[in-house]
DNA sequence: CGTTTGCTTGAAGTAGGTCAATGTGAGTGG
DNA sequence: CCACTCACATTGACCTACTTCAAGCAAACG
């Protein structure tokens, strides 16, 4: 169906990390089959919503957040084109983040159900995202890390890291550039800092050469030293899949 | 085998998600055939190392922490009687935490292939772990939300009123009260806060009347004012098992 | 071409950190 | 049973990384 240009995100990104036969990428093209696009700043669904759905990213970036009662905001992760959100939908009725758009966006919605048939028909499929699940929570235990001892300028050196060692997965020719669709108060948001902060901070890791921008985009200069100086662990390249089941 | 008084936490904390069958319950004893302790503040593993095993707890509190090359320390996790511990090993060869007694524990180790059994033979067990393990992102998710937007005395009322509701699971007796074997440096290392600051901030709740304390438990006397301080949500008592497969 | 939205920069305020002294059991050895 | 120690908790004084407030600016947009 798809070309090899065009291929599906997702099929992309899971084939990067076991080989998938035809029967399992059919299942996860059926996943794709509807489109929905959605406008800059605009939400998918709120916390505490029913939900029953689940969607694919297609295309854009968007984020999951909590807003506090008094009107303060986390944001708790970061979505992008071949991303799975809303999995938390499987163990709860309701939403328990809000998600948005952080660019336009064009999403595939499924249902729940769509999710028992991959479980039933590949064992394969299923331990890849059994496994998914597990490296997600090794990469908030990574944010916790960070936004617990580390300073502010750390924690951007950080994030523009796992940026770059993730969007590499499914854009294999990226180099150490990479776009940033994101206002300084949304990464605040990502990152538990003040929008003014975030400015002089990243003004600072600019005039010492370690990162530059241009045109909303984001250029790492010295990404051994940034790994160094924050500790960085890459968790995209290198999962644990010998165990699985042939298929 | 085992008496209903002294029944397996690990059954006993799944079975209160969902019905299981004999056989599942069989499979569940058979992770916890062998038996091995460690004392107080002793490592079980450390991060990198390589890891073949996970654990289910038997007795005692341990957490799973990282250090940062200078010394600071984060705690990630707590974990109690009936948790399993080292989930993360699926995803990677090395472990990506270090593991620590928190005082004197019994643990059950089974080798990773031990789940590989479960996965096979109980679509339903599956089910229920993967809900576990996306219910743990959850949790996570709160947590990042703590400290990236709340105050020291948000946090820590965050860590009370978790830790009852988490408890409360396996100690269906238990009230307001709750054993706390933890110094006020590892609390701190838990939230992202310095010994002293949680010293200061404890007093200050126990002074406000939030909170009291006696021989190293903690009792929460104004429950539902502290957890709209903090706005917070249980995780442990409703999830979603509706969709779960027959067996 | 005005309005809005986001970035920058500076000045002033504060939550929480660090340092240091003192207190207080729990365990240990004599 | 007492002295000694050691690990923790407490408390106060001082410090700093960050926040908040506020003003000015630039780019995007109707």
């Amino acid at each position: 169906m798809a070309s090899e240009a065009n291929k599906s995100c997702l099929v992309q990104k899971l084939s990067h990390y076991a080989e998938l036969d035809e029967e399992a990428i059919g299942h996860l093209e059926r996943l794709e089959r509807e489109e929905r696009s959605y406008d800059e700043q605009q939400d998918i669904y709120l916390g505490g919503d029913r939900r029953d759905d689940l969607h694919v990213v297609k295309k854009g970036w968007l984020y999951s957040y909590t807003d506090l009662p008094d009107g303060r905001r986390q944001i708790v992760r970061l979505h992008h084109p071949g991303d799975i959100v809303g999995f938390e939908g499987i163990a709860f009725h309701h939403a328990t983040t809000s998600v948005r758009a952080a660019e336009p966006v064009v999403l595939c919605p499924f249902p729940k159900s769509g999710l028992d048939v991959v479980f039933e028909s590949s064992p394969k499929l299923t331990a890849l995202l059994f496994t998914l699940a597990v490296r997600e929570q090794v990469i908030f235990v990574d944010l916790i890390r960070a936004m617990g001892r580390m300073s502010a300028r750390e924690r951007l050196a950080y994030l523009f890291l796992n940026l770059l060692a993730k969007l590499r997965i499914t854009n294999t020719d990226m180099t150490d550039t990479c776009r940033l669709p994101l206002t300084q108060t949304e990464i605040g948001d990502v990152l538990g800092l003040s929008n003014v902060y975030v400015s002089k901070t990243i003004s600072r890791l600019e005039n010492d050469g370690f990162i530059s921008r241009k045109d909303g985009n984001v250029t790492v200069l010295r990404e051994d030293d940034l790994a160094n100086f924050c500790d960085f662990y890459d968790r995209y390249s290198d999962m644990d899949v010998s165990w699985f089941p042939q298929s």
